[in-house]
DNA sequence: TACGTAACTTATCAGATGATAAATAACATT
DNA sequence: AATGTTATTTATCATCTGATAAGTTACGTA
């Protein structure tokens, strides 16, 4: 039973407010993707060292407070560099789309951000709208775009992408996503070396994407 | 705001216990697929068209509800028949495993079951171990094994799966789940054509594996 | 060292929530 | 039609929960 009173030991301390606010936002953060957003003030606040009252000091309610979670966990997850990686010709393929992987794995393979994400969907999906047309947009069309190429196919531009076709890059993005699901809503242990598989995946993908992709594009007509 | 009691057109109607028993679960295995477990006794009451002390009667706290739903959901939801599916090597490797994910596919894309995995995953987890247990040993590592065979490496008695290889199979797996994390939790629309997805799915895993599995296999040493 | 600002706590509310007890009435049997 | 059983409802409790108001004290400044 936790006491919402502070152990003696503890003494009050002031903090100014935006140093208490980032306090707050952290704490809220990791309590959210740990329980849910069901988890309550009181816990939350006993978890900061503060009391559950002083929270509405800093957000006018329980629900602004997830908001302001949301736009931390989303804000700032995609670099801009990554926007020229995948479309960039000048090296093949697989080694744009590994680094790229990898790269987005060091910002995503994480438990709060995943946890948050799921929780988030689960809820209602609308945040979640927004961050899948970014990898829909950034991530898997290049990516068929790249295919087309790779494949000797029509271009995009004359042949728009398929849906079917986009699925087929979704399954390399699910590969990618399905383990960090596994490991932090699952709580499975993660592979020993993820780079490695991260490899794996995109060398698999790309080495038996032309045995199926030519054909979802001829269906296309 | 819905109330406790009942509209006055709706008379009160006596079930035998079995019924309604029956009643209450499918109705709360819906209700907590939707909200979560944090959704409260009187909301799946009112649904139910009962009064929330009536759960009482037959269920004799809301946890050994939830327990039930998880019983539920879990049961039978593998079909002894897919056992044999994957290792029978009278037929092609390919013409197998799409066989089994499609008729996998049928048990599994379903609202229900999706999301209440997530929430005990995100919950506890306890329960999708056992789950993912049978997944490992009835699905990822036969399809370990069938494909040693197919590209002519080592036999699993010879050179055990290893952990990589393992994962390379979990790609697979996770083409297949993510599409569904994605309609049913994300609530992103479901590709049109199921079948012809999962198709593609496993025929570009299978074309690709030789390019990434032997040097697997043979880091393995 | 005294003083004022405001960060922080204590006290408390109103409504919600899981659960229980007692009253009611639907249906089967005679 | 009368009667007994029990499925179902009404009434209610104790605790929890988000939120507010009033009191307290840490700290910067003169």
């Amino acid at each position: 039973m936790p006491s919402t009173t502070q152990p003696a030991s503890a003494k009050r301390k002031r903090l100014n407010p935006a140093e208490r606010e980032a306090m707050i936002v952290k704490e809220a953060i990791r309590f959210f993707a740990e329980i849910g957003f069901e988890g309550k003030t009181r816990e939350l606040a006993s978890r900061i060292g503060i009391t559950q009252p002083l929270l509405y000091r800093y957000f006018p309610s329980k629900e602004s407070l997830i908001e302001r979670v949301y736009q931390e966990i989303y804000m700032q997850r995609w670099n801009p560099d990554w926007d020229t990686l995948i479309p960039d010709r000048s090296r093949p393929l697989v080694e744009r789309l590994i680094e790229f992987y990898q790269a987005y794995s060091h910002a995503v393979y994480d438990y709060e951000w995943v946890r948050i994400f799921l929780f988030s969907g689960l809820k209602s999906g609308e945040l979640n709208d927004r961050y899948l047309s970014l990898i829909r947009d950034k991530v898997l069309r290049p990516v068929c775009e790249e295919l087309r190429h790779m494949n000797k196919l029509p271009s995009t531009d004359s042949i728009e992408i398929k849906e079917e076709e986009l699925e087929l890059a979704w399954g390399l993005h699910g590969m990618f996503f399905y383990r960090a699901v596994r490991h932090f809503a699952y709580n499975m242990p993660i592979v020993a070396n993820t780079d490695q598989a991260i490899t794996n995946d995109v060398r698999l993908f790309l080495a038996g994407a032309p045995a199926v992709h030519k054909d979802i594009v001829e269906r296309a007509r």
